[in-house]
DNA sequence: GCGGAGGGAGTACCG
DNA sequence: ACCGGTACTCCCTCCGCG
């Protein structure tokens, strides 16, 4: 019999010594199935060398005794586009045959096998995750006990097809609380006090430890609850890192198994740091913070503030530190409950804004849903070549450290300091992706220094002077022309949709997904830790890149336009409307590469600075770019300030009058009146607090944090505020959970803080940090004095 | 012993 | 665990200073 199901998670499964392939997914009865394909070899490549036999090779291969080889295969495949004659060989042991025969005489070189079998199995079958299948089965008796619908035996791999609906999916999202008196807590010590649960159809339910907070019960409800409700995702906050390994080890001191996957057997570490629930994809919406940059400090708060999933209320936030408190009061436990239900239901809320684009990147890039949203943006970028790699016949290269090797990037013009009105922004569209495209630029394609120019010729790279040859396409040349070519039709066929229809918001998310993978790829092809790494991609790219930009600016000046700023593929120019689109066609025509007028500032406004500038919409929204407004590691009040100042400089074009502002916020300042959050200074620990080679305010802070139980790792922010007293910086903060507003240097906010982002605006006017300072005996008069002597106020 | 200059460490940004 | 280019703060060392 044929069935039909679309596909979410995959694991292999040894069974006497024989691998099998589990797929897990959704039949067209909305039932769960798993799949087991039982018929799988995996393999690898045993390339042959120069001026040996194929033939004797594989002889060879299969005569060693213990070698596991079940079958070998010769095989005509490309490794970086040249052609060469391989062994695929077949065995249930990969790691050892392979290097068995690494050593092998005839054996030139063993590829492909670091890959994990269930990875060679959805790319050599073109399986397509979160997609459709059709596969011919038997079906088989549910003996294994694990927890699925129908059982099934394929008789051969599943075909990939197109079916646009999507199955139902259930979506379980959760939050737990721990009870903890002594900073982090640690399972072996503290129990977990609350989970919080709703599924995606809005069911909640909350599993709460009894009185003398015994969660031996709480965790068995939990366990029964995701078995009962049999999620096919299940989404957190932080999971991988911490809920996961927590549940485990705190299930196995109360001598349990945390068995809720569909398998009944514990989460697992996987790669890239994701833990894995068998037949159940386990997101962790933590994961997806990097799509939203503009969230400094990564609480689930904020990002669901940021989302206005909150719009209605501001919800109270309670720290971890204060649950114990709040569990021991009667009537505080009812408010720590309800922020843990809150925390549940933003995380729903969120999956719901995100899952399109998590399964619009898994579909893409091929890896299974749980996977591609952990993956870096570089392992994204490399396991969709992967994918294109076997449809050309093309070997996967070994990931073998490369040294690194810095080379130049992108130009940065220095800004026309000042105010300026109608200046038009320039941007070239996809530069990287369009120069690589344009120039063949691949690893495949690059023609070494001592080589002859090939038939057909080559591009000669400006500066560096790289070669390529023209033909044929190169790798990256395939891949890219593929992404930008879908990019383009997904966003015209866009056009004639419904905005609100849910096949637009399919695609606009499909569109996000190739959008994400087309502008890594420039700077993957530079990542020395990539299988298709090549320094002269990426330098050729960035050469090229300085070449484009440098001739845009000549044929706008030559056009009559001043150019105000540019960075790499921007150019900043006064806004003439017979002119610009003429420029436009002019720079298409020279340079073969797409320019686009991405938007016109009313006024702009730039410091001496590079990379920081605000600038005036003609609808009045601003842009700030670069300064303290949009960075994470200045305070709030100072940022709040320096946006205020922007918005009177650029709307009012009144610097005196923001001068005054700042003097009355200064004013307030010192009279304490601001909150302790807004004085809050959060910077990232990049290292263990003992590497560090300099005593760092943050770092002190996250040691104080520390000697009081707080667990911190590195890429944890350190929130700390600055106290009054004497002595370097470094030794008068204080993390601000234990700060009280009454202690902090509010001096330090003024001087350090407030009145630098304030100037850095208003300087240009000539209003100096001093002249925004209340006069006091401790301004020096040989300041006023110098002050005074300046000419140009 | 102290203050300031200048280089270095550290972080976060831009495209 | 994607690139290079850049700004900026605070730390630390060194130098001058009879």
């Amino acid at each position: 019999m044929k069935v039909s199901f679309c596909l979410l998670d995959i694991n292999s499964e040894t069974k006497a010594g024989k691998t099998e392939l589990w797929l897990w997914g959704i039949d067209d009865h909305e039932e769960r199935v798993l799949v087991i394909d039982r018929s799988f070899v995996d393999y690898f490549y045993a390339v042959v060398a120069d001026g040996y036999d194929p033939t004797e090779v594989k002889a060879k291969i299969m005569e060693i005794p213990n070698t596991l080889a079940v079958n070998a295969e010769i095989v005509s495949r490309k490794f970086f586009g040249k052609p060469v004659q391989a062994i695929k060989v077949y065995c249930e042991n990969v790691g050892n045959t392979a290097k068995l025969l690494r050593s092998l005489e005839g054996v030139k070189d063993v590829l492909e096998d670091d890959i994990r079998i269930s990875m060679h199995y959805i790319v050599d079958n073109d399986l397509v995750p979160c997609s459709w299948h059709q596969v011919e089965v038997q079906e088989e008796k549910n003996e294994l006990g694990v927890r699925a619908d129908r059982i099934y035996i394929a008789q051969a791999p599943p075909k990939a097809f197109e079916k646009p609906d999507f199955p139902q999916l259930r979506i379980l999202s959760f939050s737990m609380a721990c009870y903890s008196r002594e900073g982090s807590p640690k399972p072996d010590r503290n129990p977990v006090v609350i989970i919080s649960t709703i599924t995606d159809k809005g069911e909640e339910k909350q599993l709460i430890a009894g009185e003398d907070r015994n969660d031996k019960l709480l965790l068995e409800h939990f366990i029964k609850h995701v078995q009962d409700y049999d999620p096919d995702i299940i989404v957190g906050f932080g999971t991988n890192a911490l809920d996961w390994s927590y549940l485990v080890e705190r299930c196995r001191i109360l001598k349990m198994k945390l068995g809720l996957d569909r398998v009944q057997a514990e989460p697992h570490t996987s790669v890239y740091g994701h833990v894995s629930l068998t037949g159940i994809a386990s997101l962790d919406l933590e994961d997806f913070m990097n799509q939203f940059p503009e969230v400094k400090v990564e609480t689930l708060e904020n990002l669901a503030d940021h989302l206005i999933l909150t719009k209605l209320k501001k919800p109270v936030i309670i720290e971890d530190v204060d649950f114990a408190d709040y569990w021991d009061n009667q009537q505080r436990r009812l408010e720590l409950t309800a922020f843990s239900m809150n925390r549940a239901r933003s995380i729903k809320g969120i999956s719901d804004l995100v899952l399109d684009l998590a399964l619009q990147l898994s579909i893409l890039v091929g890896l299974p849903l749980d996977y591609v949203m952990t993956a870096a943006v570089g392992f994204r970028v490399e396991w969709f070549m992967i994918r294109q790699a076997q449809k050309i016949g093309e070997m996967v290269p070994k990931r073998t450290e490369q040294h690194y090797r810095s080379y130049a990037g992108g130009l940065v013009l220095n800004p026309r300091p000042g105010l300026h009105e109608k200046i038009a922004v320039l941007d070239f569209k996809s530069m990287y992706p369009s120069i690589m495209l344009a120039y063949n630029l691949s690893p495949d394609t690059y023609i070494g220094p001592e080589e002859e120019v090939p038939v057909g010729g080559v591009y000669e790279a400006p500066e560096v002077k790289h070669r390529f040859r023209k033909k044929p396409p190169g790798f990256y040349k395939e891949i890219l022309t593929y992404l930008l070519g879908t990019r383009n039709a997904i966003r015209d066929k866009m056009k004639e949709i419904t905005k609100t229809s849910v096949e637009y918001r399919v695609m606009d998310a499909r569109q996000k997904a190739v959008k994400i993978i087309t502008n890594a790829a420039y700077g993957y092809a530079g990542w020395t830790g990539a299988r298709w790494y090549s320094k002269p991609v990426a330098e050729a790219a960035s050469a090229w890149g300085r070449h484009t930009i440098l001739t845009a600016i000549k044929l706008a000046e030559k056009a009559g336009l001043q150019v105000i700023y540019g960075d790499t593929d921007s150019l900043f120019t006064t806004y003439d409307p017979k002119k610009i689109p003429e420029l436009e066609k002019k720079i298409e025509k020279e340079l073969g590469l797409e320019v686009e007028l991405d938007k016109v500032y009313d006024h702009v406004f730039f410091t001496e600075a590079k990379k920081r500038y605000a600038g005036l919409l003609p609808d009045g929204t601003i842009d700030i770019v670069g300064l303290e407004v949009i960075r994470g590691d200045w305070a709030e009040v100072a940022k709040k300030v320096q946006e205020h100042t922007l918005e009177i400089v650029l709307k009012n074009n009144s610097p005196e009058k923001a001068a005054a502002y700042v003097r009355t916020m200064i004013q307030k300042l010192k009279q304490r009146d601001v909150p302790l959050r807004d004085l809050i200074i959060w910077k990232t620990l990049t290292k263990p607090p003992r590497e560090y080679a300099i005593k760092a305010p943050h770092v002190e802070a996250a040691k104080m944090l520390s000697a009081k139980g707080w667990k911190l790792t590195v890429g944890d922010k350190v929130g700390y505020v600055v106290l009054t007293g004497e002595g370097r910086l470094y030794s008068r903060v204080k993390p601000y959970v234990f700060a009280r507003l009454e202690e902090v240097d509010i001096d330090y906010y003024i001087s350090k803080q407030v009145v630098p982002a304030a100037a850095r605006i208003l300087e240009f006017w000539g209003i100096t940090e001093e002249k925004l300072l209340p006069n006091e005996k401790t301004n020096k008069p040989s300041k006023n004095l110098m002050e005074f002597m300046q000419p140009q106020t």
